[in-house]
RNA sequence: GGCCCGUUCGUCUAGUGGACCAGGACGCAAGGUUUUCAUCCUUGAAACAGGGGUUCGAUGCCCCUACGGGCUACCA
C-alpha cells in the first residue's frame, strides 16, 4: 500500500529506563516521519503487567523531550487514534483473537506454564528442542484435540487458557525489509506463538499488529531483535485480512557494547564508565545519564544519528533540522554498531566550541552559584571565551578557570623546582613595580608594556613568564597569561605575586 | 542445537563492477604553533574475514567456510 500518509510509532515497554539504543530507534522514527511530512507517535506497550516499573513511562517521555523529539500523538498529548497505552486498549484485542479463532487461524490451549516447562526440560534431557508447533500440537491439551464440549466446559469452569496462533505448515513466508531486502523463511521452523495470555492481556505480537493496523501505521521501524518475529507478524496481517494495510518494515542494526561481545545492555554503563541512559535514573538501582553527565542534547542526538546511519558525505556535525532533511532508511547500515564513548566526548567538545560564550557562561553561572562565587555575567563570558576550547563539558570549566576567582593556596612543587630560580624574586619585584605603573590593563597593552620592559632590562621572556604564571595560577598550565592578568586586574595580580614571594622559598 | 541477520583500519564509516596500491572521522604516534598545558595545524601507522566461482576486470555479484550478532517465554 503505497502513497499513504506516513505514520510511524515508537513503542517502548515501560520496564525501566530507556537506553540509548531505544533513543536511537525513536530518533530514526522521528527523522523518517519528519522527512516525509508524517506523524511520529508514542505508544506505550505495557501488556506485561509483571514487568511494569514505576516511573518508566515518565522517564521515556522526558528523555525524548530532552532530545527535542516531539510527538504528534502520545500518551501525554493524545490524538485521534487513542488511547496510546496498550493496557488502556485491553478490550480491543480480544475481538481480534476471537476472529482468528473463528477463521481457524488460532486455537485455545490449556497447557499450563508448568507443564510446558517440564516438557521443555524433558526434551532438553534428550538433547531435543521442544517447540509448540504443527508436529506436536495435536498431542497437547488444546481445542484442536479436545471436543468442543470439553473446551467449553473448561472455559466455563474458569480453567486458565491462552490463544495460540496456528502457524501454517511448510509454507514459504516472504517478507520485505527496507534495510535488508527480501527475507524468506519456511513456516515449519516457526512455532505456535501465544497471542492472548491467560491473564486477559494480548502478547506483544497480537497487540502490536492490531494497534499498528488500527493506528494506520505506515512504517514499522524497530530494532533488529524483532526480525525473527516478523514472519509471525506478516502471517497475522494475512490471517486478519489486513494484507493490503500492512506497514512496511525496517529493522535497525543493534548498538553493541564498546568492548567484548553482545548488544549494549543496561548494565554496561557502570561497568565501563559511560552512561547507557539519556537521563539519570533515580529509582531503585540508580544509573547515570547523558544529561547529568553534561552532554548537550543536540550533541547527544548528533552522535546517536551517526550510529548506523550516515549521509554519505564527510560532514559529521548536524542540527536536528539538517538530520531530518538528509535522513533516509536506504542509508541505514545493516551491521551492528559498536558504541564508542570516546567519540561521544569528541562530539560534545565540538558542540562546546559551537555554542556561544554567553550560553556556556549562563550554564557555568549556575554552577558558580552553588560554590557561592559571585561574578558578573559579562566577565564570565570573557573567561569562558578564554578556556572554552580546552574543555568538552561545562563541568570541566571550574578546574580550567578557578584561578580567575581565587588565588592559589599551594604551588606545584615540581614547577617551583624547575622555574623558581635564585633571581626570580628580584625579577618579580620588578614586575610588581611595572604593573603599578600601568593603568591600561587591556590584554594587548599589557603585552606591549611587558615586552618593552623585559627588553629594556634584558630579561628573557621565559625567565619571567613561568614564574609569573606560577604566582597567578599555582601551576604551569592555563590560558594566555596576559589575558588572566587583564581579567583579575592590577590589585589582585600584585597581591598574588606578593603572596607567592612570601610563600615560595 | 534450530532459525534469521551480518562481516572494509582498534572503533564509527565512505564505497552500488573499472575513478581504490581503498577516502573521512574518533583514538593512537611523531612534528609544528604556544611563555606553559590544552586546543589547533601537519604528517604517519592502521582495513576489504578466508576459499571457490561469475567477469576482460571484483571491496562490490553468486556459493561455501569461518567468525560476530539476534531470536528461540503465557517478556517486550
Amino acid at each position: 500500500m503505497k502513497n499513504r500518509k506516513v505514520r510511524v510509532r515508537f513503542a517502548p515497554s515501560p520496564t525501566g529506563p530507556l537506553h540509548i539504543g531505544g533513543v536511537r530507534t525513536a530518533l530514526f522514527n522521528y527523522l523518517f516521519a519528519k522527512k516525509n511530512n508524517g506523524d511520529f507517535i508514542l505508544r506505550i506497550e505495557d501488556t506485561d503487567q509483571t514487568r511494569f516499573v514505576e516511573g518508566a513511562e515518565d522517564y521515556i517521555v522526558e528523555a525524548l523531550e530532552w532530545c527535542g523529539l516531539k510527538f504528534d500523538e502520545s500518551v501525554k498529548n493524545g490524538g485521534n487514534y487513542g488511547p496510546y497505552k496498550q493496557s488502556e486498549r485491553k478490550e480491543i484485542y480480544r475481538q481480534f483473537a476471537d476472529k482468528l479463532l473463528e477463521s481457524g487461524n488460532a486455537y485455545i490451549a490449556f497447557d499450563s506454564p508448568e507443564e510446558l516447562d517440564k516438557l521443555r526440560k524433558d526434551y532438553e534431557a534428550q538433547k531435543l528442542i521442544f517447540t509448540y508447533n504443527a508436529e506436536i500440537r495435536n498431542s497437547l491439551t488444546n481445542s484442536l484435540v479436545l471436543t468442543e464440549n470439553e473446551v467449553k466446559r473448561r472455559m466455563d469452569s474458569g480453567d486458565p487458557y491462552v490463544i495460540r496462533y496456528k502457524m501454517p505448515e511448510n509454507t514459504t513466508i516472504v517478507m520485505n525489509d527496507i534495510i535488508r531486502g527480501e527475507v524468506k523463511v519456511n513456516s515449519s521452523t516457526l512455532d505456535d506463538k501465544v497471542l492472548f495470555k491467560s491473564d486477559g492481556m494480548p502478547t506483544y505480537h497480537l497487540a502490536n499488529v492490531v494497534d499498528d493496523y488500527l493506528m494506520e501505521i505506515s512504517h514499522v521501524i524497530r530494532g533488529e531483535e524483532w526480525l525473527p518475529s516478523l514472519p509471525l507478524h506478516v502471517c497475522l496481517y494475512d490471517s486478519l485480512g489486513w494484507k493490503d494495510a500492512m506497514p512496511e518494515f525496517a529493522h535497525l542494526p543493534l548498538l553493541l557494547k564498546p568492548t567484548g561481545n553482545g548488544k549494549l545492555s543496561k548494565r554496561d554503563g557502570d561497568k565501563m564508565g559511560f552512561p547507557v541512559f539519556p537521563l539519570f535514573w533515580p529509582h531503585g538501582e540508580t544509573a547515570r545519564g547523558y544529561r547529568e553527565d553534561g552532554y548537550f542534547p543536540d550533541a547527544f542526538v548528533n552522535l546517536l544519528a551517526l550510529l548506523g546511519w550516515n549521509p554519505g558525505t564527510e560532514q559529521e556535525i548536524f542540527t536536528l533540522e539538517q538530520l531530518v532533511e538528509l535522513f533516509s532508511l536506504e542509508r541505514v547500515n545493516k551491521s551492528g554498531a559498536r558504541f564508542d564513548p570516546e567519540k561521544a566526548k569528541w562530539f560534545n567538545h565540538q558542540y562546546m566550541q559551537l555554542k556561544s560564550n554567553e550560553e556556556i557562561a549562563c550554564l557555568f553561572k549556575k554552577e558558580l552559584e552553588k560554590k557561592a562565587v559571585e561574578i558578573s555575567l559579562e566577565k564570565l563570558i570573557t573567561i569562558v571565551g578564554l578556556v572554552k576550547e580546552r574543555i568538552g563539558f561545562v563541568s570541566e570549566l571550574w578546574e580550567q578557570s578557578w584561578f580567575f576567582f581565587n588565588s592559589p593556596e599551594t604551588y606545584d612543587q615540581k614547577i617551583v623546582e624547575k622555574k623558581w630560580k635564585e633571581e626570580t624574586p628580584g625579577i618579580l619585584q620588578g614586575v610588581v613595580n611595572l604593573l603599578q605603573e600601568i593603568n591600561n590593563f587591556e590584554r594587548d597593552n599589557l603585552e606591549i608594556e611587558f615586552k618593552a620592559y623585559l627588553e629594556k632590562n634584558e630579561i628573557g621572556f621565559g625567565q619571567v613568564m613561568n614564574a609569573f604564571r606560577l604566582c597567578l595560577t599555582g601551576g604551569a598550565t592555563g590560558p594566555d597569561l596576559f589575558s588572566i592578568v587583564s581579567v583579575i586586574g592590577k590589585e589582585e595580580t600584585v597581591n598574588r605575586i606578593n603572596l607567592a614571594l612570601e610563600k615560595i622559598k
